[in-house]
DNA sequence: CGTAATATTGCAACATTATAACCTAAGGTT
DNA sequence: AACCTTAGGTTATAATGTTGCAATATTACG
């Protein structure tokens, strides 16, 4: 595991490793890197808790941006083309990836009650893909796996008070 | 494997089977299986590609029943929370489960072209669950897989000239 | 540089999916 | 019957996402 959301880090490490990653991607893919779209994928990695496309709007108003439903599409669409973020589809939402490239399996676990999410580079989803293929005869294109549960921090526990805000 | 919906099969028996559940299983938790849930597990069981919630109205208005939003929404709460159906999120439609009962891990692939959608009863899904407990000390209630691609029959093969028409 | 081609953004309207709120009807129990 | 609980009818609206076209910016090329 490259990093777990749920414990304690430098969150700016994130932030900055990932604009960088989306840099060096771009320049390699001959992508542009508009404003709008650096600020959207900033504004996504503000936190692990994936966010909704209309709730970056305001924010982007705020910058002095256009703030209309298509500008915030647009620029989820060429983050989610280049693997930059993912969208989580039981909550229209979208979050960063910290393992940005090709398109590759996807497997996300979300604390139902503090929201965050933690991406997982997890082996057993090819197992998955290729045990589906043979039995059922498919191509698989993409995959993605959605777990809900209760974070380490949000779980009731014995010795814990309770739980995480909303980050 | 229960059945392989890409196979030639006798689709009246898939109906009669999924209705025979869902009365026993109503009989046994003492739920209603009124006529508009009847109905709509009905309509949704009419073929093994996931219905979304508008498409259903119609359908319910030409039988007679009321057709405004909650009244399908309503009829879909009370199967998903019995496990007669499954949402699939990346599609926004619901699908007919053939083995109904407790909460269980779901995992579906879903044909890009035909647009069927073949449950996998999956024995690596719990494993894949225990593996993200350990790794990162979460409690698992919810999972969702889906697998999107080519099945069978509309795989551009080299022996066949091309596909399944939407079913 | 100047111009054409391409990509991006602004803008308005609209489509799709889902829910809230409030009331009426049906069915079950005493 | 009187009562309670569950289900359904109805209207309006919220939340999410798209289409189409004009305007502008960026790049490519002569």
């Amino acid at each position: 595991m490259s990093q777990n959301v749920y414990q304690p880090h430098n969150h700016s490490h994130c932030v900055a490793n990932a604009l960088s990653q989306a840099q060096s991607l771009c320049h390699d893919k001959g992508a542009r890197l508009t404003k709008v779209r650096q600020r959207v994928l900033e504004l996504i990695w503000q936190s692990h808790k994936p966010v909704g496309a209309y709730e970056l709007l305001p924010a982007l108003a705020n910058d002095g941006f256009n703030s209309a439903p298509p500008t915030v599409y647009r620029a989820l669409d060429f983050l989610l083309d280049l693997g930059l973020v993912h969208r989580l589809h039981s909550l229209n939402a979208y979050v960063g990836c910290n393992h940005p490239g090709a398109n590759h399996p996807v497997c996300f676990f979300i604390c139902e009650h503090c929201g965050q999410a933690q991406e997982l580079p997890n082996d057993k989803l090819n197992a998955l893909t290729r045990q589906v293929e043979q039995v059922l005869g498919v191509q698989v294109h993409h995959q993605l796996t959605e777990l809900t549960g209760l974070c380490p921090s949000c779980q009731p526990a014995s010795g814990e008070t309770t739980a995480n805000d909303h980050a």
